[in-house]
Formats: structure tokens, sequence, C-alpha cells
DNA sequence: TCTGGGGTCCTAGGACCC
DNA sequence: TCTGGGGTCCTAGGACCC
């Protein structure tokens, strides 16, 4: 109790905390090299559509109908076969390029057709996420062996807990980032980077100071000289409109942004985000690993091949929005949850998204039932643009199972009848588009 | 050359209740 | 009759991340 009290646990003695972040190099790139070994070496990018099955063993049965193509016969596809970036045409980005298309100056998020211009003898090759998926198990598996405490940041990156972890404190935790990176190399043939510094946010920005394949310890003490120089970009909740705002006003480095009074910060950026500027700065936080978390919401979203319009395209915004809200049902169904809080997403032809929601007084994974919350959702919107994107989302999930989501509160569901807020349609609806979906 | 899809979290205003 | 403060829920938009 006492102990407790004083803040120290009974198990383990007072370790500096120690948190690794792993980053698996060019991910869904390097996967695809794992069964496409010819290609290692060129500049290769992953995206665009989905993976049509086999598309590339079909044309080698065309180009060669006296031999056998089938699965196993993947690396001996010669490389003038595969498919080159520049004759795409479509609303694609690239979600991962290799080092070699890194040269040309070709990164994540770039639309594809800019891609093509700056390296357009690129292989471009479709995500197949089932096939990263499986990869990402099996990676986290190994660590998870080594080092229980993890915290999932997506398919290709973790935090580790190393302070407690045997060997986690030699060398600052280089030694057991080495053995880390050589289990996951020997299983699966791929090679990740790894940071260790005293916090999440550290780690993050050590883990893309030696890469590929690196490894980099970083302490406390040394902020000043590996930190502050870095553009305030590289850290991790600084994005693209925080960054302009900073450099605005003449702040390029996280150098010169540890320079600023905080009441400067909180004066520009608000409180809590102007607070945070200045501990994130100073390499200051404190936020725990997030070692198991419930989803909040769901979601299902397209963009069109063209941009479609509400009346003209009917037909086809009608079959595309059922769809939406059947996959959707089917997602929760599958990993067993249930939503109250219905919500479609619309991008118009000039990129502006709106959003509608609406909470309902029963959790559902049905799919006429989001289909129909969804579609009094549409009436609430008016289309003056053609439209670039359809989007279906559940939220408030809670688990199938649970008390919540089986036994509904009677008088919840008897408060309903008489709601005010029920009885009368939120805001305005556009009649004349009611009929629309 | 226009910019994917799946998420989380924050802010802010209004309704409603105590 | 007027005023008010706190708490929670709901909705819309937006920043950010992988």
């Amino acid at each position: 109790m006492l102990g407790y009290a004083l803040g120290v646990s009974s198990e383990t003695p007072n370790l500096p905390r120690r948190i690794a972040h792993l980053d698996m190099d060019a991910f869904y790139a390097s996967v695809e090299l794992l069964r496409y070994p010819q290609l290692k070496g060129l500049p290769v990018v992953i995206g665009g559509g989905r993976r049509r099955e086999d598309d590339l063993l079909a044309r080698m049965r065309a180009a060669q109908p006296d031999r056998e193509w089938t699965i196993e016969h993947l690396a001996e596809i010669p490389v003038d076969m595969f498919p080159r970036i520049n004759g795409y045409t479509g609303r694609g980005v690239i979600t991962t390029a290799t080092y070699a298309a890194r040269a040309f100056g070709v990164g994540s998020a770039m639309g594809v057709m800019k891609a093509a211009q700056l390296c357009p003898q690129a292989i471009l090759l479709p995500v197949d996420f089932e096939q990263y998926r499986h990869y990402s198990r099996r990676f986290k598996e190994m660590v998870y062996d080594i080092a229980p405490l993890v915290e999932d940041r997506g398919v290709d990156e973790i935090y580790i807990d190393f302070t407690d972890v045997p060997g986690g404190q030699r060398q600052g935790g280089r030694a057991l980032a080495r053995l880390i990176q050589k289990s996951i190399t020997d299983a699966t043939g791929l090679t990740c980077s790894i940071g260790v510094a005293p916090n999440k946010l550290l780690a993050k920005m050590a883990s893309e100071l030696n890469k590929p394949n690196g490894i980099s310890i970083l302490q406390a003490e040394d902020l000043a000289e590996k930190i502050w120089p870095l553009a305030c970009r590289k850290i991790n909740g600084i994005g693209p409109k925080a960054d302009a705002k900073l450099q605005a006003h003449g702040i390029h480095t996280i150098g010169e942004l540890a320079a600023r009074e905080p009441q400067w910060l909180i004066e520009h950026f608000g409180k809590s985000y102007g607070a945070w500027l200045h501990a994130a700065s100073h390499g200051i936080d404190d936020r725990p690993l997030v070692i198991e978390s419930e989803p909040v919401s769901m979601s299902r979203e397209t963009t069109f091949e063209k941009d479609l319009h509400v009346l003209h395209d009917k037909a086809a915004l009608g079959d595309i929005f059922t769809r939406l809200c059947q996959q959707v049902a089917a997602d929760l169904q599958r990993k067993g949850y249930v939503g109250k809080t219905i919500g479609i997403k619309l991008r118009f032809d000039n990129f502006q998204s709106v959003t509608r929601d609406s909470t309902l007084d029963v959790y559902t994974a049905d799919a006429k039932a989001i289909r129909h919350a969804a579609g009094l959702c549409l009436k609430r919107v008016e289309f003056k643009r053609r439209i670039r994107l359809l989007g279906v989302r559940v939220g408030s999930l809670v688990r199938a199972d649970c008390d919540q989501a089986l036994h509904p509160s009677p008088l919840k569901a008897l408060s309903s009848v008489f709601s005010a807020r029920e009885a009368q349609p939120l805001k305005e609806p556009h009649h004349e588009q009611a009929d629309l979906f």
C-alpha cells in the first residue's frame, strides 16, 4: 500500500524507461520483392488499383503457352513483362516506393500520375493487403516472443517497451534491438529500422535516423545534437498545416521551436497544442504504451474513377452506396461489433468534404438498418457539385456480446417516442433530393 | 499531375438536465 | 422572473497518422 502510494512497483526496480520504435523498411514494396526477387534494386512503386488475380501469370500464359505458369513461377517472370507506371491513368496514390524509386523523388501519398513523370520507367504493382497483413502478423509475433509489451501502430509499425526486458538496458537497448532485427529478418526475409529512446516521441524520431535496416540509440542528453537540427515536421503530431504556420513565424527546426517561450506558443497555437509543442520540442513525452485497445469506428469509402452527378448517375451512386453499407456491416459482424452512430462522408469535385451522422437508439450491425440511417443522413446534404468520394461510417462501437448491445434500455426506447429531437427533422432536409439515392 | 482508404483525436457550439 | 454554472451528449469539421 505504501509502496504503491510512493509510485514504487514491488516487482521491478526503478529502471530508466527505454522505449523502442520499430518501423519496417518500405514494407509493402519489400513484401512484393519477396515473391518477385527479380525486381530487386529496380524502382518499384506500390499503388493504384487492387490486385487482379494472377494478372501477370495470365499474360505469361498468353506470351508463352508452351509452358506452365502457376503461382510457383512468379520469380521467373521476366522484368520486362511487369507493368510500367507510365501506362497508368487513374486517381491512385503511391503507398510505398522502393529506395531505388525514392532516388527519383517518388514517395508515399504522391499521386501515381505525378510519380510517372518523375520516374516513368518505374514498375507499378497493385496493393495486396492480405499479403501485407500476413507478414505483419509474422513480424509482430517474433517481437512479442522476445518483448511482450507492444503497442500496435498499424501494419508496419510498433512501439516496444524495453525497460524491464532482460538485456533491454544494455548499450541503451542496442543489444535487444539487434536481436529483434535478426529474428525478424531470419523469419521473414524483411528488414526494419529500430530507434530506442526514453519515450515514444523520441523513439519514433530515432527510428528515422538510420534507415534502412539501422538501429539508433538516443539518450535524453542527445537532444540538442541529434534532434534540434531536424525539421519541425519530423515530430509525430506536426503535420503540414502546423508546419506551415510555424514556418510563417520563422520556425523551421525543432531547436528553433524549443527556443520559443511556452507562453508565446500557447498564444499562437492554443492552450493545449501550444503546450504540447513546447514539451515535444524538449523531448518530453509521458504517454504510456497502449497495449490493447477497442475500435471506435469502422468505415468504408470509395473514390470514383470519374466524378459522379447526383442526378445523372443516380443508379450507379445508389448501387455503390448500398455496397458500402453492406461492406461496413460485414466488417462489423466479422469482427463482432455493433454501433449506433451512422454517418456518411462525401467529397465533391473541388475536394471539399462534408459529413453527416445520426445516433440511433439501438446498436446495429445490420446492412439494411445502416443503409436506412445513412440514407437519411444523405438527405441532409445539399448537392451543388459533382461527387468524387462517398463513404459510410459506423461509430460508437461496442462489442456485439456486451450488455449495452444485448439489452437496449427500455427507458431510451420509450423516450425516443416522445423525444422532441426525434419528432422534427435535423435542419432543413433537401426535399427535392430526398429520393435520389 | 490533382490529391487513396482506414482510422483517431480535438474543438466548438447547441441541446438538455440538474 | 431572471440568471448561471457544470456536465453530458450530439453533430460537423478538420488535423493528423499509417
